[in-house]
DNA sequence: CCACATTTGTCCGTATGTATC
DNA sequence: AGATACATACGGACAAATGTG
């Protein structure tokens, strides 16, 4: 057996966690993709799927040329 | 203002269909990665994409050496 | 057991487009 | 005009699992 889990899933699961457990409010502006890609040594892309998948949660959404934001729980 | 679709967009809403209105099954297998790039004529990318997304959403599920799967609903 | 082909999953680097400031 | 930032796409690479010989 093995505990691995991708970049873009351990990204996903700490920024989820930061949103469902409130150190991110609705409205608060993520950091951007350059930042997220430094704070977590990965390249472009495991930062990428995992805004998508948050995205997909309906969890944040981007606003191209301003940054990535937390939405409303619905 | 504009009708555009990325690809990846488009590749997962015509799965999707097949998948909801029953020409794909549950257990039937999808076409390979290789096959679906041929069929749409995109790189590996956005069908790379369109599969995260499509499990993301629990329809279908991927089997490395086999294939991907259509999942029963839930 | 080993080699090989196939297939999914993940990651890197790069480039382009679009929108904002 | 330039910098910043998100979104999408291309090409290439390697790991893991499967099946066959």
């Amino acid at each position: 057996m093995s505990t691995y889990k991708p970049d873009y899933q351990r990204i996903a699961d700490d920024l989820r966690e930061q949103i469902t457990d409130g150190r991110l409010s609705p409205g608060d502006k993520l950091p951007s993709k350059r930042e997220l890609r430094d704070i977590y040594g990965t390249s472009a892309q495991p930062v990428e799927a995992a805004l998508f998948l948050l995205r997909a949660e309906g969890l944040i959404e981007g606003r191209q040329g301003k940054g990535t934001f937390v939405l409303e729980r619905e």
